[in-house]
RNA sequence: GCGCCCGUAGCUCAGUGGAUAGAGUACUUGGCUUCGAACCAAGGGGUCGUAGGUUCAAAUCCUGCCGGGCGUACCA
């Protein structure tokens, strides 16, 4: 409807003024309308003519031609045309259903990515959640989507907290494990890597060690060994790791990943490809190292290959986009992580993009804030200075025992998932671990509740909810609420667009507040002849609610 | 130093070329014998960091400056 009415007006401007332009409806607010364009103002520099004329040309053209969709055209300000439907237009606006612009592709999603042996923290929660929203709202639009998790099994953190485990242990004593409790093991390992990271820094014989337990967790791959003394402890508290992982995201309720690809699996080709492509000069040496010249590009010159002979991160990363373009052919790889590897990344896809350029072109890297405490200072799990994961659920619940409501699992992760999809990816969240999370105000349990209440008045109802008659003249307070109901749409398809989950946040707010408001002002059962009406926009509009909540991770309940 | 990002109400944030800049929270006040008050209604609170520029129109685009974050070769 609202691309009809778009198209019509855009061939009136061709008509009328002979200028091709685009014409944009927006939803302004209500005083001016349902719809508004700004295209009069537009049109005015290449016409020559005062906006105003303009507007009140194309006004009198809507209104002989659109007459039928359209109830009453103005032209207010410096020109805007507003626009206000009939009713029964309304109603048909309904009927419009989410484009599905990516129907037919495959699209990678990479996002969440812990590392084993090292603690989830409040950032890892973070990209978890708000992954899984982009990777809903990818599907939603129509692709198939491949969610992937990518983590960091090998590498100098792993010689860390090895090393720090086997002191612990008095050497490589694998069988006194099993005496560390299920329970305890995450912070048992968390403990161990802050000790690690500081004996690294602080001790340099320590950390010639480290480098030589690092470089030992290689050769360990290489040789497939599963079962020296030092390969069982590698192996039992990797798995230690991964368990975890799976437990947390089995609480969280995030759709499963298909992949999980640790960086040992891809090392091998990414150490392959780049020595391949030394020979073809993509890379260089430098100080013993094998480096990508990122200058050249504007960007910087990175370290793919130490002097040691150890592979970095960059190499892997180069062996993670050829393993995805390999198994998959994707149309996009979107990768989500913190901003902080935003130009890292760059220098990446760069060095990709000189011997395989179509992988590196449809990457789409997604960067987000860092997570901070209230008061600014960074967490870091190497000072072990860190909000975990669970420690954020559990402020959650703590919050509701405050408030004495008790609040169930899934409202406690309404509020978490909530809190952290409604503001907009990339700037910083700051992380108050009192007040970040209510149970009131703009909120995933508010947005639960409200729902709530509108499932509770249709099982009290026995009238027939299905469907809204289109002859229907409707009240004040009830076309606001379909109004703000059609808005449906439009903001679906502009968060999958943008891939900004926050959007389908701001909406669905203003949409319960629009409820909210109706149902407080006006009777829905035994409210005479109004009563159908308005059951079946009360239906309309919990189906809109649980909808978009859903599209964001967050269960909507018929009771709390 | 250079590169990237950010600066909107006390606090946390929407708004990224359009109409009088909006929410939540905090503060003040009113509303439950009536469909769920985790709610609703009303009020105060803004040089949109700053100075210029572009435009019919700037929080939004461009430039300088101030303030902050991140990155800047063998971490991830």
């Amino acid at each position: 409807m609202k691309q009809e009415i778009e198209q019509a007006i855009a061939a009136m401007c061709k008509d009328v003024f002979d200028v091709a332009v685009e014409v944009e409806l927006s939803r302004p607010d209500e005083q001016f309308g349902d719809y508004a364009t700004n295209v009069a103002l537009r049109l005015s520099k290449p016409t020559g003519l005062n906006p105003r004329a303009v507007a009140d040309q194309l006004a009198q053209k809507i209104r002989d031609e659109l007459g039928t969709k359209i109830a009453d055209v103005s032209v207010a300000g410096p020109g805007f045309l507003n626009l206000k439907l009939h009713d029964a237009t309304l109603v048909q606006e309904l009927g419009a259903n989410v484009s599905r612009s990516r129907d037919g592709q495959t699209v990678l999603v990479e996002y969440s990515d812990p590392n084993p042996l090292k603690p989830l923290h409040a950032g890892h929660l973070y990209t978890t959640l708000v992954g899984d929203a982009i990777a809903r709202l990818v599907e939603h639009s129509g692709a198939k989507t491949v969610r992937i998790n990518y983590g960091g099994d090998v590498g100098r953190h792993i010689g860390i907290s090895l090393w720090a485990i086997m002191r612990e242990l008095g050497g490589e004593h694998p069988e006194k494990l099993t005496e560390i409790a299920e329970a305890d093991r995450p912070a048992w390992l968390g403990a161990r890597y802050v000790e690690g990271t500081n004996a690294f820094e602080d001790d340099a014989a320590a950390k010639a060690e480290i480098l030589a337990v690092n470089k030992r967790v290689y050769q360990l791959h290489e040789a497939g060994d599963h079962d020296s003394p030092f390969a069982q402890i590698y192996w039992t508290v990797r798995q230690w790791s991964y368990d975890y992982f799976a437990e947390l995201y089995r609480q969280l309720k995030v759709v499963p990943f298909d992949r999980y690809i640790p960086e040992s699996e891809v090392t091998p080709l990414g150490v392959k490809t780049v020595t391949e492509q030394l020979e073809k000069g993509v890379f260089t040496k430098s100080d013993g190292a094998v480096v990508f010249e990122g200058d050249a590009h504007g960007l910087h010159t990175r370290v793919f290959i130490n002097s040691e002979g150890l592979p970095t991160y960059e190499t892997k990363d180069i062996g993670l986009s050829l393993t995805k373009w390999q198994d998959y052919h994707f149309d996009q790889s979107i990768i989500i992580t913190a901003n902080e590897q935003e130009q890292y990344m760059q220098v990446v896809l760069a060095a990709i993009k000189q011997f395989a350029p179509e992988p590196a072109e449809r990457t789409h890297h997604l960067t987000h804030g860092m997570v901070k405490l209230q008061g600014g200072s960074k967490m870091s799990s190497r000072k072990g200075n860190i909000v975990t994961a669970i420690e954020i659920l559990e402020a959650a619940r703590a919050a509701g025992a405050e408030m004495g409501t008790n609040p169930s699992e899934d409202t406690i992760l309404a509020a978490v998932k909530y809190a952290f999809a409604k503001n907009r990816i990339g700037g910083d969240i700051i992380y108050d671990p009192k007040e970040s999370i209510v149970l009131e105000g703009n909120s995933g349990p508010y947005l639960q509740y409200a729902h709530a209440r509108a499932r509770s008045i249709l099982q009290k109802a026995s009238a027939d909810t299905t469907s809204l008659p289109s002859d229907v003249a409707f009240e004040l307070d009830e076309r606001r609420l379909l109004r703000k109901i059609t808005e449906y749409v439009e903001v679906v398809e502009r968060a999958t667009n943008e891939l900004m989950p926050h959007h389908i946040c701001t909406y669905l707010y203003e949409l319960a507040q629009t409820f909210n408001s109706f149902y407080e002002h006006n009777r829905v059962i035994g409210s005479g002849d109004r009563e159908k009406v308005r059951l079946s926009l009360v239906k309309l509009y919990a189906d809109t609610l649980r909808t978009g909540l859903e599209l964001l991770g967050i269960t909507a309940p018929d009771h709390l």
